[in-house]
RNA sequence: AGGCGCUUAGCUCAGUCGGUAGAGCAUCACCUUCACACGGUGGGGGUCAUCGGUUCGAGUCCGAUAGCGCCUACCA
């Protein structure tokens, strides 16, 4: 029974536009991507790493969802019920920002739109964008179960939120405090000390006279930001140094302010070598500064706002800058007063909010944080004693390095997008955390409630995906049936972000690591190295090379690229592995012209009256098969598609599909032998779209689906396992050798210039009975493929003949008389040159006592076959 | 500053247990043969960054050096 939605007949052309959509729909309307909730087979699951849910499919999109659908598509032709989760991220920041950006060009401000009505505008763009990245996520292929798709702003995952944080809370891991934060002035947010970039910029070191009250002493300071001193609370020194031990206790008059501050010792942040070895002490602007001033008790004083703008407390000449306003303005007034002494060239690194590229303002704020050492030691032990495996494991460390060294999590953010924290306050400030709205205060009784109005870090949602999204915390089956899940794929550039905090939370609150494994590739480049960006005009949009290409040839250059850290990424490889699938589609069209499908529904094979060819390609294919599958079990993608590649493309249709050719078209053995060979093309075909069907989807089941399958489908069709018994080391070796004598007929053929039309004739020796029966026997496969007209086993040749020894087997070629060229007689003296060479290289090691006594007998035992044929070898060319 | 990684053909990269250096692309020559010119056949191209060590034997293991990249922390 052949689907009806299918197409009779292949198309002469390969076109994946023609049926890549049709296949997929075909797959949604037969559920194909919903696990069977009645299945009795393992479990094997993986949650998407939720892209933001106004964005688009971009080439790392690409590149994560088609490894995992390679994964899933294994595992579910493997015999597991398999689970992929799809979703999206409300994705906080980003999100708003974009929003914010639409509404301004209508010329509306979200202050003016307020709170409630912004966020329903958000909510409105949700859901008029919000599905575009998983039709794009479709396009490439993906067979996630989209009936259970999640978004971390659904109620359900809302409730797991909200859950975690009581209880985090009620724990004593959540608390509210003021400290010293990250601060965007451009979001008017906080933000965590990991969404913090770094940036190397070129600045100048300015260096500011304190002059010491009282004396005419001066104490230079040098700072790369010189407007912070209007917030300076006092000097520090170290308390050993010589210079300035006498100072110690005494005052130093802040220039411009002409405000009295301490010059303290502090050990901690002051290092003697480094400048001056006096330090000025900014607490509210400055995270050392801000730790030394806890420990001397300085004063906080804030200079800079919210805002980026300098408040009052910075002076009647200062307040309402912008902080680089009042920069030059600090410089001006410094330099009228001769204050300013030196000035030079500075290279520092300065931190910025990565999603908007301001500069970030570090500021004394009250925040709540997670207290995040009690959740990072079980993480921490979780990985060290292998309840989960990260891979490549070069990321353990990385991995123990940051935990190990890990801070309070900043949680709250001054934005209007996301969870918005379950806490209250009351008309006296008692503070009122829980799952349900509180009506009055427990503690005084006020009916005075306010929420409080900061949001969650996105990535706080995020944390609880891999269970979250399976309904916890309730006790759902699938809960039961998929978590833990079975691996996490993902980039290297979120292992703190999301991994970490993923497995964080998942032991905290399920006591089970959320994944086994963690699979994590590396980031696309362009195919120079470098990142791919607009501004560079270097991005590979992944629908633009779909449109192009076809998902199939898009997956599998994916695939084969994906092993390594940077992964550098052209679209001639694209184009390469599209000429890859034509190479399928048409050898598909070959076999099914001279296939009777229907032979599939006939006995299966007898492998015993096989012919050596048939058994050598189906020992070839076992061969693949065994790779392949151990190669995607160790995330191998790059390993199991060029093994497929290599497999398919040059054994199945450069060899044996030649080799098959004379019997195919009438030309050698009878109808009985033409059936034996169809049988096993079939096989071939069938076998090879199963193993390809994960790298490629569409193509394969567009092909499988003519196969005489039985209604069935590709996408469900076992996977093929390696089996000993198809394994046959003799019939490798034979046509091994024939394939090397073709080779070396051919070689001879072109380099003497000869036209294939040019018919020789072929004298082989052998030593062996049997293997004279095999060349006899094949003389219709050399004669075909080499163009010979006479095969000769064990004949002795015309002396004139040139001589060889092709894989052990002494042959001469006779061809037609032709002028020897000066060409000609250089290669081969070349060739003499090159064996001499390995022949003196391998005599020397033999005549080596030591190589003899100590290498494997193996070792030594093939070195001097290799020595018996290259002696052979030389003395046959030197003939010539 | 600390940590991690990389250096192999013109380019981009594989290389398992230490045992005759591989692939794709590019390149050159020949071939429009009845699945495919998105094709076939054959060829050329490598001091495996450098130096030293271990070993009978090192692209592979160890140490150092150079160059490049990334991460973390700090940078008055």
């Amino acid at each position: 029974m052949r689907n009806p939605i299918m197409k009779e007949e292949l198309a002469k052309r390969y076109d994946p536009n023609d049926f890549e959509k049709r296949i997929y729909d075909f797959w949604l309307s037969r559920g194909d991507f919903t696990p069977d909730p009645e299945s009795k087979e393992p479990s094997y699951s993986i949650v998407i790493p939720p892209p933001n849910v106004t964005g688009r499919l971009h080439i790392g999109h690409a590149l994560v969802n088609t490894l995992i659908d390679i994964i899933i598509r294994w595992k579910r032709m493997s015999g597991f019920n398999t689970l992929w989760v799809p979703g999206t991220d409300h994705a906080g920041i980003a999100t708003q920002m974009v929003v914010e950006r639409e509404l301004a060009k209508e010329g509306i401000s979200r202050l003016e739109l307020g709170r409630e009505k912004f966020v329903a505008k958000v909510w409105e763009w949700k859901e008029s964008h919000g599905d575009q990245i998983q039709e794009q996520l479709q396009r490439l292929g993906a067979s996630a179960d989209w009936t259970r798709s999640r978004f971390t702003l659904d109620e359900g995952l809302s409730r797991a939120v909200r859950h975690v944080f009581v209880r985090l809370y009620h724990d004593g891991l959540i608390y509210r405090d003021l400290a010293l934060v990250n601060w965007c002035p451009q979001c008017l947010t906080a933000i965590s000390d990991i969404e913090v970039e770094y940036r190397e910029r070129n600045g100048k070191l300015w260096s500011i006279d304190y002059p010491v009250a009282g004396s005419d002493r001066i104490l230079t300071v040098a700072t790369t930001r010189p407007e912070t001193m209007l917030g300076d609370t006092a000097l520090a020194v170290h308390p050993d140094d010589e210079r300035y031990k006498d100072l110690i206790g005494r005052e130093a008059i802040l220039p411009i302010a002409n405000r009295r501050i301490p010059i303290i010792a502090d050990p901690i942040l002051v290092d003697p070598e480094f400048g001056t070895g006096v330090v000025k002490v900014t607490p509210a602007h400055d995270k050392s500064d801000y730790e030394a001033g806890l420990r001397n008790h300085l004063p906080q004083l804030q200079v800079i706002g919210e805002d980026g703008r300098m408040t009052a407390a910075a002076g009647a000449d200062f307040v309402g800058l912008d902080r680089r306003e009042a920069r030059k303005s600090v410089l001006a007034k410094l330099e009228e007063a001769r204050l300013l002494r030196a000035t030079k060239e500075y290279v520092n690194s300065v931190g910025v909010h990565g999603k908007c590229d301001t500069d970030i303002e570090p500021m004394i704020s009250r925040q709540w944080f997670v207290k995040i050492e009690p959740l990072a030691k079980p993480a921490i032990e979780a990985v060290r004693n292998g309840t989960i495996e990260i891979i490549p494991d070069s990321w353990e460390s990385t991995y123990f390095n940051w935990m190990e060294n890990i801070h309070d999590w900043t949680i709250s953010r001054q934005l209007w997008w996301g969870h918005r924290i379950p806490a209250y306050y009351c008309a006296n400030e008692h503070v009122i955390v829980s799952e349900s709205d509180p009506a009055s205060c427990p503690e005084c009784g006020s009916a005075e409630i306010r929420r409080e109005t900061d949001v969650l870090d996105t990535w706080f949602s995020s944390a609880l995906w891999p269970f979250s999204t399976m309904g916890w915390p309730d006790d759902t089956p699938d809960l039961r049936t998929f978590y833990p899940t079975s691996v996490l794929v993902t980039g290297f550039d979120i292992l703190f972000f999301w991994v970490a905090r993923m497995i964080m939370m998942g032991l905290r609150f399920t006591g089970r690591a959320p994944f086994k494994h963690v699979f994590l590739h590396g980031l696309v480049r362009d195919e120079l190295g470098q990142k791919m960006s607009k501004t560079k005009g270097n991005v590979i949009d992944p629908l633009d090379v779909i449109d192009e290409f076809g998902a199939d040839a898009v997956r599998f250059t994916l695939a084969v690229v994906s092993y390594g850290r940077d992964i550098p990424l052209a679209k001639s490889r694209m184009q390469g592995y599209s000429a890859f699938a034509n190479k399928i589609w048409n050898a598909s069209r070959f076999a099914l012209m001279h296939v009777d499908t229907e032979l599939a529904d006939a006995k299966p094979i007898d492998y015993k009256e096989l012919r050596t060819v048939e058994r050598w390609i189906l020992s070839r294919l076992n061969d693949a098969t065994r790779s392949v599958n151990k190669a995607l079990a160790a995330y191998r993608f790059d390993e199991a598609a060029n093994t497929l590649y290599q497999f398919f493309w040059h054994e199945l249709c450069d060899w044996y599909v030649e080799m098959v050719k004379p019997v195919l078209l009438g030309k050698h053995g009878d109808e009985a032998e033409a059936n034996k060979v169809r049988r096993v093309l079939l096989e071939m075909l069938d076998r090879s779209l199963r193993l390809l069907h994960p790298f490629m989807p569409f193509i394969t089941e567009e092909i499988w689906q003519k196969l005489g399958a039985g209604g069935g489908a590709v996408i469900h069709a076992k996977y093929p396992v390696a089996d000993d018994s198809m394994d046959d080391a003799d019939a490798e070796r034979m046509i091994a050798a024939t394939q090397a004598m073709i080779t070396a007929i051919r070689n001879a053929r072109a380099e003497r210039g000869f036209t294939p039309k040019e018919r020789f004739k072929l004298y082989i020796k052998t030593a062996s009975d049997p293997e004279a029966a095999f060349f006899a026997e094949h003389t219709y496969l050399l004669a075909d493929l080499a163009r010979l007209d006479a095969v000769i086993v064990n004949a002795t040749a015309p002396a004139d003949a040139p001589h060889d020894v092709v894989a052990g087997y002494e042959i001469a070629i006779e061809l037609p008389a032709k002028v020897v060229t000066k060409e000609q007689i250089e290669r081969t003296q070349r060739e003499i040159e090159k064996s001499r060479k390995e022949l003196d290289g391998l005599e020397a090691k033999l005549g080596n006592e030591q190589f003899v006594r100590n290498a494997p007998a193996s070792v030594v035992e093939q070195a001097r076959a290799r020595v018996a044929e290259l002696r052979a070898r030389i003395e046959k060319l030197g003939q010539q």
